[in-house]
DNA sequence: CTTGACCTTACCATGATGGGAAGGATTATC
DNA sequence: GATAATCCTTCCCATCATGGTAAGGTCAAG
């Protein structure tokens, strides 16, 4: 199988096949006389994992770990779970700033009249002086990424 | 005012600003004979309102937007009404996918016994045949919890 | 044997940010 | 005033996962 066929079947577009392999995500595929990459079904179904992995947000870092536990026979599924909570705990984060910035959004867009008059609580916060930042709740806040 | 200090007085990292001022998001700065920049505290207060802009997740693009908005005394405010209604409602559709991985990743940890014993839900749903995704949706009612 | 679909590598771009090097300017200390 | 420390400048590189493009080789069907 070609790698456009192992990319149809897989979902993994082919030059995502091509990056993995040269980050050392998968193994080097093997090659026909001519120099094109040859899937199995095997590796079809790698690629077709690493999809599922991506689309639960998980980086390539955690797939490679993900991976490595998939392919070995002794693992303890608690560290498979790890990773998947470890996961979940971030998207929660990452949550909780996105929800925070929709609560300061909402609660200034709220107070703008969103007509013709330039007057516009919005720009007066980002302007600054006040603080900002609907008192709201709490969320945790702060930055990073 | 050096590029420092417009960095300490404005919470925007001189590399940043540096950044900023060649995208053209903020306008070239003076410069000393030396080839220094200098800020004024108006710079300063530009950039505090895009260091808030961008705490709030607005992307650079729209945050030249709401600049031009905030320059211009004739707009509307209904224009920058919108421009925060876009946002929330980006953020939202991002937070919509991510409790979408969490709900699927959560209940997939929670079929795993997470002990020693190599069997793991999370792998074989990573490993495909099954669809997953839990059926979800939120459904907050049923099912579990 | 030509055409078209596919493959290869290599390079560039994204968005917002940081790191570092090489060298000049300014400031503080002796 | 000399020297050292700090700051500034530009330029290049890296991130992370993905896409695009270009130049050229391969293969299968007509």
């Amino acid at each position: 199988m070609n790698i456009g066929d192992a990319a149809k079947a897989s979902g993994v577009s082919a030059k995502m096949i091509r990056y993995y392999e040269q980050i050392g995500l998968i193994p080097p595929a093997g090659r026909t006389g001519a120099g094109y990459r040859v899937y199995t079904q095997t590796d079809v179904q790698m690629l077709r994992f690493i999809r599922r992995a991506r689309d639960l947000g998980f980086q390539v870092e955690a797939i490679s770990e993900l991976l490595a536990l998939w392919r070995d026979r002794s693992r303890h599924s608690a560290d498979v779970k790890r990773l998947a909570e470890d996961q979940i705990a971030g998207l929660r984060r990452r949550i909780a700033e996105m929800e925070s910035m929709v609560a300061t959004l909402d609660h200034l867009a709220r107070g703008c009249s969103g007509d013709d008059r330039p007057d516009c609580p919005i720009l007066d916060d980002l302007e600054g002086d006040r603080s900002l930042v609907v008192p709201a709740c709490h969320a945790g806040a702060g930055f990073n990424r």
